[in-house]
DNA sequence: CTGCATTTTGACCAACTAGTCAAGTTTTTG
DNA sequence: CAAAAACTTGACTAGTTGGTCAAAATGCAG
């Protein structure tokens, strides 16, 4: 759905030049801050200009609606935060597998915390923009790893626990650190910004849901 | 800070009539609604009056400033939101004591999705209606729950555990069936309307959770 | 260098929305 | 039952914002 740039020429198909290339990386970069900040209605086009360093029209020559770069912001972000799910090995250890997934996720939560707001406020409001993506992309890879999970508890490999509840308890409590960022602050105060504070949460979290999940005789 | 009407008389101690009693509280219960769905900036106090059943400028007869109703709404969640924390008892069986601050949580999740999602909403966004609260109100609160938690780690009654990242665990997991509730319909799809959904979730966050944090020998 | 396609922007518009106001209606009170 | 207080609302305003447009500036292929 997200056509570059105004195609005047006829309608072959549409080759993106250098600068089309730049401008855009500009827009969607700026539009992720803003947008994460202040959600979609909360967000201005003359902001995201403003931060992206060009005129508004100029904005909406690349993009011709808000809603355009909105939504093509979460696809983009949504796949790459889904990559470390599809990295689980059916193959592998799942103490060991589940372990790098979840240190995985912390790691995102805390480099890329506007990506995770961007997705949480999309999905708090009733992804309006993006259900379509869930069910088409979301859904299938969870149902796979399920699937797996479900094997390594029938193999006894971990304890009795409904897959689909494990995966949402892991991304809630990695989320939870970039989502709720100024709640943490509120009550952690300066323990947040500390050199060894993320190690400390990945400590944390791992030795709950690990010790949780472990098999027990 | 939140006034009830204007007072034409003198500056006295402001009574509130029944009217006053009825209509702010029919205001309220719509704003939580449309709130909670659409955010601050993207809700229209033509929505809310609409929903209250009077006209705009009646309804800020009753509360001046959007802003008003935003904040004497999340006051009031916040504090609703917060009674079973401080219901934990110092003296109790531990793992009793969060088996109900936890199965607690679960139900207010379901039972009022919209409050969780105000208030995740206004989080997510910097909580700038609400730091001072936060400071105030939820600090004190949580670090008083931490020294307990911490004095059952010591006297062995729990596994090693940060009592404020095993907090920050429980309200992540708990509140993310409300806040995320689109995202989990995507993907469990019709089994989250089922009667048993709930208990469901209820026991697998319960076994995680508490096998996580039961002590080891 | 020339001419066409692409890119850029100032000026503008229509829709929307928070909040005002003055004039009316209802409720309360002495 | 009157008069005052409390309540209600249609009509309006000022500010904001998503998006348009026509014309100017720039880039680029031959």
């Amino acid at each position: 759905m997200a056509k570059a740039a105004k195609q005047k020429t006829s309608g072959g198909p549409e080759k993106t030049t250098r600068i089309q290339e730049i401008n855009r990386r500009l827009i969607l970069d700026a539009a992720l801050d803003v947008f994460s900040t202040y959600g979609f209605r909360g967000t201005t086009i003359d902001q995201i200009a403003e931060k992206a360093g060009m005129s508004k029209p100029n904005l909406l020559y690349y993009f011709p609606r808000k809603q355009n770069i909105y939504v093509t912001l979460l696809e983009e972000t949504l796949t790459e935060w889904l990559a470390p799910l599809a990295d689980i090995d059916p193959e592998g250890d799942p103490i060991e597998q589940l372990r790098k997934y979840i240190t995985l996720k912390i790691k995102m939560s805390e480099s890329h915390p506007e990506a995770s707001r961007l997705f949480a406020n999309e999905v708090l409001h009733g992804a309006p923009a993006i259900s379509d993506f869930l069910a088409k992309h979301l859904k299938p890879l969870v149902d796979e790893k399920a699937v797996v999970i479900r094997r390594w508890v029938g193999e006894g490999k971990l304890a009795p626990v409904d897959p689909y509840h494990l995966i949402f308890m892991i991304w809630a409590t990695t989320q939870h650190y970039a989502d709720f960022d100024v709640q943490v602050r509120a009550i952690m105060g300066s323990q947040v910004g500390r050199p060894g504070f993320r190690e400390q949460t990945a400590q944390a979290v791992l030795s709950i849901i690990l010790n949780g999940i472990r098999p027990r005789d």
